[in-house]
Order: structure tokens, then C-alpha cells, then sequence
DNA sequence: TTAACAGTTGAACAATTATTCAATTGAAAG
DNA sequence: CTTTCAATTGAATAATTGTTCAACTGTTAA
């Protein structure tokens, strides 16, 4: 056999742009890794998981974990920017409770892999 | 109606008990978020992505996505120890793919969610 | 109006983390 | 053995991020 050009050792332009083409746009993936990071996090996980129980305040939530109300209520805006948890206001009180059923099966997804 | 204490008008103890029993174990929650942090990154998004199409070196990925092999190396480590992906050595080369079906639907679970 | 309560906000701090750079390992070929 | 190529590693840097603290909204009831 005789020595070829390195470049043919590896996966050629044509290759590459072959990828590239199936793979999402940029943006897409993107939006993906920022909507795991969300996921990424074990208080925002613990309040999405309180929050398949029932609807809950801020207070009780805090209660719940054991947590500042103000560090509760900065997770649950990011969970309120990514849509997904929502909420009602009853008085002084703001109920919230998850967006749909979506955040419930990506977590079941995460918990499948963690559970072998 | 008659005053009640503070504490009736949130979630009661036993509630909250009820509520921290159907949760499951702190120690299993930080893992689902151990997970989705891997997720939670743009590179490491494309890798997995790019991994879908098929095996490659980390020099075809680092080419692919445009960044170093140190970069794609340090993110392939992240992703093979929470074993996402797995190797093989094929002379001086090192080929990498996905490790399982579950990378895939935990990704399309993201997609959906992004596309509403 | 005032007081009390539920919740939010922004700045500050500490901790984590992605990439770069330089040095190093390991395998194959001359 | 030496060189070359593919890949890894560790330290350093910059950027991001979670929590705390204190001040501030709103809403309700006195």
C-alpha cells in the first residue's frame, strides 16, 4: 500500500459538510444545552419534583427545602423565563405548578439513564 | 370565621412530609442534575449530535465543530465518564460514539420541548 | 394610613466550569 | 532509537452561576 495524503486518513470536507447538514442549526442546539441547564441544577430539580405533588407557594416550597424564600424565588423565575412552571396569584400568595407534561417526561428520561 | 394561626394558613408539617416522602432521595436528585449539567453545554450538545451520524476521532470532531483537540478532548471526557459515549483505539487513533439509545431520546425529549 | 405578610429584585461573593496553552503520553513507522 | 501523529493532561484564565443579604413591591386587613 502506498503512502496516501494525511488529509484522506481523516474524514474528508465532503464528509464533514455531510454532518453538518443533518446536525440542527446552531441556534437549536444551543437553545437545547440552555434548556438542560436549567435541568442542571438540584434545587431547580427538587422544586420541579415538589411541584409533581401539588401547586405551591414560595413559602412552602422554601419550607419544603429548607431555603431562603429569595433563593426559591430566583430559581423559580429562571423556571418561569424557560416556561416551565406557570403560576396564579390568590391574595398575597402566588401559586406555582408545573407548565405541562413535557417537564415530566424529560425528567423520567434523566431518571431512566441514572437508574441503569 | 375566626383567626388561625400562621402556620394553617401554609402547608402543614405533615403535608410537607407527605410531599418530601413521594420525592425521591436527595442523593438521587443531585445525580438527575449531575446528568442534565452534561447536557447543559453547547459543545457538548454538537458532539453528541455529530456522534449521531457516526463514529469519529477527535480530530474529525474538533475539525467538525470548528475547535481545538484539547476542547473536544476535555468535553469527551466529561461525556465518557457519565458514560454518553464510549471509544475504541484503532492504532493511533481513537474513535468515538454514542453509548446508548438513551442519548438519543433524552435529546429528542429536549427538541420537542425547544420546537413547542 | 399604617402594619404585616408574601414575594421579588439587585448587588456582592464564592464556587464552578469551558477554553487555551504548553507539556506529555502512547502507538506506529522509518 | 527517533520521529511523527493522535490524543490526553494540568495549570491558568475568564466567564457563568447559585445563594445571601438588604431593600423594595404589592396585597390585605386593621
Amino acid at each position: 500500500m502506498s503512502e496516501e495524503p494525511n488529509e484522506f486518513m481523516h474524514a474528508l470536507s465532503d464528509d464533514i459538510d455531510k454532518v453538518l447538514e443533518k446536525m440542527p442549526d446552531e441556534e437549536i442546539l444551543y437553545d437545547i444545552a440552555e434548556l438542560y441547564k436549567i435541568f442542571g441544577d438540584s434545587t431547580r430539580i427538587k422544586i420541579l419534583y415538589a411541584l409533581f405533588e401539588s401547586e405551591m407557594c414560595v413559602y412552602d416550597v422554601a419550607q419544603l427545602l429548607n431555603m431562603s424564600m429569595s433563593a426559591i424565588s430566583h430559581q423559580l423565575r429562571i423556571l418561569k423565563q424557560a416556561k416551565l412552571v406557570k403560576f396564579r396569584r390568590d391574595g398575597k400568595t402566588i401559586y406555582y405548578s408545573l407548565a405541562d407534561d413535557h417537564v415530566r417526561t424529560i425528567l423520567d428520561q434523566g431518571m431512566e439513564h441514572i437508574c441503569e
